[in-house]
DNA sequence: GGTCTGACTAGGT
DNA sequence: AACCTAGCCAGAC
């Protein structure tokens, strides 16, 4: 059975470049939807440095803590993504929604399917 | 093999 | 609006 990281490794590696997942979306698409701090903690593992963690933020679009707030700013906005005033990613416009990629927006309703 | 601890979030007071 | 709590993984020592 797979391990609790390496499913979230799984979901981490494939948030397309310019757009973001937050840490209680990757644990709910486990099944695990109670368990968005150790999708954070599993950052921590050297084993995963070389995901694409920056793509993933806090709910509301807030950027991860010192010291990773700074280069995880600058790796979103080379691919793309766009800020409001006080430095968070604008969720409506990027979260990514696995489900309804190639879906018109009107029956995207992620994430209330999880 | 026990103890510690670290990139979270919904719900409640 | 500002705390507080529960959830209960996995690697390092």
């Amino acid at each position: 059975m797979k391990s609790f990281n390496d499913s979230v490794y799984e979901i981490v590696e494939k948030i397309p470049v310019g757009r973001v997942a937050t840490f209680g979306q990757i644990a709910r698409m486990i099944g695990r939807p109670r368990m968005a701090r150790f999708v954070g903690y599993a950052s921590n593992n050297q084993k995963s440095w070389h995901l694409p963690w920056h793509r993933v933020v806090f709910k509301d679009g807030t950027l991860i803590g010192e010291p990773f707030h700074d280069k995880q700013y600058r790796a979103l906005k080379a691919e793309g993504v766009k800020f409001t005033r006080d430095k968070k990613v604008i969720m409506e416009k990027y979260q990514w929604h696995p489900e309804s990629e190639s879906m018109p927006p009107d029956i995207r309703d992620w994430p209330l399917k999880f």
